[in-house]
DNA sequence: GGCCAGGCCCCAG
DNA sequence: CTGGGGCATGGC
C-alpha cells in the first residue's frame, strides 16, 4: 500500500494527454514502453518499479501537503476531499512543451485528439497501436502544412519552433523560477500561462501557479484580491486541485 | 449554429 | 507596458 495516489484524477486532470481509460485498463507509452495496468495492480506492477515510482511522483509529501492546503480555507478543504491523492507527474519534458503549445485556446479533449494524432503520424511505433511521442528529430523534417493537416491550425509554427530551439530545455535545470520562464518564453507560442504549465508539469516546479481561463475564475470568485503566494509552499499542487474542482464542479457550492 | 476552449502574437496607444 | 483584436479547429 505504497500510494494513496489518485490514479484516475492524476492521469485525466489536465497535466497529461497520454493516458486512455478502456476496459479496465489505463495504457499510455511512457519513457519509450507501453505501461498498461489495472487500478489493482498498481501497487504490485508500477509501484514497484523505480522508473515508474518516479513518474508518477510516489515519494513527494503528498499528504503533508494535503493537510497543509485543506486548513488554509473551506473551498480548498472540498477539493482536497473530492481528489485526495491528486498528484503531479514527472513527465517527458518535451512531451509537456509541445502538449502545452498545443492547449493554448484550446479544450483538453481535443488537446488529447492533436497528441495522439502525432504520436500516429510521426512517433515510434511501441506495440500494436500505440506510438510514442514523437520527439524533436522525428518532427524536425516535417512541414508547417504536415502539422496544419492533422489540425494543429495556427499553433503548427509554433511547435516547429520549439523543435528548432528544444536545446533550451536542457538549460533549465537549476535556474531561478523568472529566469527559466523568461527562456521558455523565447520560444513561439508560449507565453506566461503555458510557461507555467511546462515549469509545473515538466520540471516539478511546485511555486508553479498557471492561470488559465479557470483559474482566474476560481481566483475572481474565492480569492479576491489575493495571489499564489497564498498557497506557499504548494502552489502549483494547489493549483491543480482548484483547477480541476472548478473544471469538473463548475465551482458549485 | 453560435459559444467556448489549460492563450499567444502583434500592434496600437 | 498595457489592452484588445484576431486566430484554426472542432466539441457541445
Amino acid at each position: 500500500m505504497s500510494a494513496h495516489i489518485n490514479i484516475e484524477k492524476t492521469l485525466f486532470c489536465g497535466q497529461s494527454f497520454a493516458w486512455t481509460y478502456s476496459h479496465g485498463f489505463y495504457e499510455a507509452v511512457v519513457q519509450g514502453r507501453l505501461v498498461r495496468f489495472t487500478e489493482a495492480a498498481f501497487d504490485t506492477e508500477i509501484a514497484s518499479d523505480p522508473l515508474l515510482r518516479h513518474y508518477f511522483d510516489l515519494d513527494w509529501p503528498y499528504e503533508e501537503a494535503e493537510t497543509y492546503l485543506a486548513k488554509l480555507d473551506s473551498h480548498l478543504e472540498r477539493a482536497i476531499a473530492a481528489y485526495r491523492g491528486l498528484h503531479i507527474l514527472n513527465q517527458d519534458r518535451w512531451e509537456v512543451v509541445s502538449s502545452f503549445i498545443l492547449s493554448q485556446n484550446n479544450n483538453i479533449k481535443r488537446i488529447r485528439q492533436l497528441y495522439q494524432r502525432l504520436c500516429q503520424a510521426y512517433g515510434t511505433n511501441v506495440e500494436g497501436s500505440h506510438y510514442a511521442f514523437p520527439s524533436p528529430q522525428q518532427l524536425a523534417d516535417v512541414s508547417e502544412q504536415q502539422l496544419r493537416e492533422l489540425g494543429l491550425g495556427y499553433r503548427a509554427p509554433y511547435l516547429l519552433d520549439a523543435v528548432r530551439q528544444h536545446h533550451l530545455l536542457d538549460e533549465m535545470e537549476n535556474m531561478k523560477y523568472e529566469e527559466a520562464l523568461e527562456l521558455l518564453q523565447l520560444i513561439k507560442g508560449i507565453g506566461r500561462k503555458v510557461g507555467e504549465c511546462i515549469l509545473l508539469f515538466g520540471y516539478h516546479r511546485m511555486e508553479a501557479f498557471p492561470m488559465d481561463r479557470w483559474m482566474k475564475r476560481v481566483m475572481e470568485s474565492r480569492y479576491p484580491g489575493m495571489d499564489s503566494t497564498y498557497f506557499a509552499p504548494y502552489e502549483g499542487l494547489a493549483q491543480q486541485y482548484l483547477f480541476l474542482y472548478e473544471l469538473e464542479d463548475g465551482g458549485s457550492i
